[in-house]
DNA sequence: GTTATATGTAGTATTAGTTCGATTATTCGG
DNA sequence: CCGAATAATCGAACTAATACTACATATAAC
């Protein structure tokens, strides 16, 4: 009997993982995290099999939650479950010590065959990011880089809510920033992407968000 | 027999939210949408009773989204499931006529409860929202007439050049106006439209630009 | 293993934009 | 033609957002 470990602070999602655990050929226990500090209690009180993790979780965020895991488990298996764009962190995970990396929008199949990969003691990874590896054993880039990928984590979550046309202050409330922070962030999405203002964001995000 | 429409880019929050559904003691068929295109595809072939709407779906995005649903099936009920803090977003949407607006972290009991009130033709909002919405009054609309035809002349040479991205005080400047003159115009343009940001204003444009 | 660059975070000073009320045209039905 | 509605305009007093600076930590590069 194996335990898992779901751990996301939305419910439905917790609720989702579970029912497709359920649908696996595996016997397991299932045990539910809704943020990073009972990650943590409970990686302390008891043996892990796996760890699905939302990438995103309250308390969390990065990839030194890998880190703070081995500490107490050193032999959990992990899977990052993320709602970002694969491409753009995989890779910083993996490189971390997680086990996959697997994007919430995958087919119901795909995280299936994820869990039981991962579960078995194997790494996983998507067609997609296994290929980005590949490229990244070549030196030289393409010179038509996705400027949305040069973002860091924070700023990726403010643009996303900038293109939902939150406004600066609100953003700030959500995030629990100040607002000068989220008009830093601002500044430099806009400089990096080379634009000045949100109409130009939109477009930017639309040029490039399909092609990732 | 209902027909449930789920709309989520998060292949395993569709399936949390349908196997939520199966749980409930209501003959349903489900049907999935991973983005707002397909949604709107979907509302054009088949009646719908009732839409789970993530309002961060790839396409959609904003409450202008509510509109576009109406345009197709004004009779389908319309239930907003957001990962954002309820209280920042719900009344921007029941006012902009959902039936109910749920987060993703509310307990499953809760989750429950949306689903049937909604589908039973009632508004569902979460004790807090209640009490937020007291607090105004739900100004009566008129969903279906083009609001672009009722903006001044002035008014929509200043919005064209919204929509491109030109700030207020360059705005001013092109037409020899006083800058609180624009921001009057701007004021003015986001009443009529019922909006509140330069995404939505370029939504909107999208949106009846074609349809006149 | 030290230097350089990137990231996450804010404070102060300043600029950009809004609100509200008011004034002056303009238009339009009776 | 005349008042009522609609439109165009602005100023004073705000509020929202940014520029610039800074600093601590992290990661990469040499």
């Amino acid at each position: 009997m194996k335990t898992i470990l779901v751990a996301d602070d939305h419910t439905i999602v917790r609720l989702g993982i579970t029912h497709i655990i359920s649908t696996l050929p595996i016997p397991a226990t299932v045990v539910e995290a809704e943020n990073f500090d009972r990650v943590i209690h409970l990686l302390e009180t008891q043996d892990v099999d796996l760890l699905v993790l939302d990438i995103n979780i309250p308390g969390g965020n990065n990839s030194q939650m890998i880190d703070a895991i081995r500490l107490r488990q050193p032999s959990v298996r992990i899977l990052i479950f993320s709602g970002y764009d694969e491409q753009l962190f995989a890779i910083n995970y993996m490189q971390a010590g997680a086990d996959g990396y697997l994007v919430k929008y995958s087919p119901e199949e795909e995280i299936k065959i994820a869990i039981r990969t991962v579960l078995n003691g194997e790494k996983y990874m998507s067609a997609a990011t296994r290929q980005q590896m590949l490229n990244m054993l070549n030196t030289h880039r393409e010179p038509f880089a996705n400027p949305l990928s040069t973002l860091s984590a924070r700023e990726i979550e403010v643009m996303n809510l900038l293109t939902k046309g939150v406004q600066v202050a609100r953003i700030a409330e959500m995030l629990h920033l100040q607002i000068t922070t989220v008009s830093t962030y601002k500044t430099r999405i806009f400089e990096k992407l080379g634009i000045s203002n949100i109409v130009e964001l939109l477009e930017k995000v639309k040029m490039y968000s399909t092609s990732i």
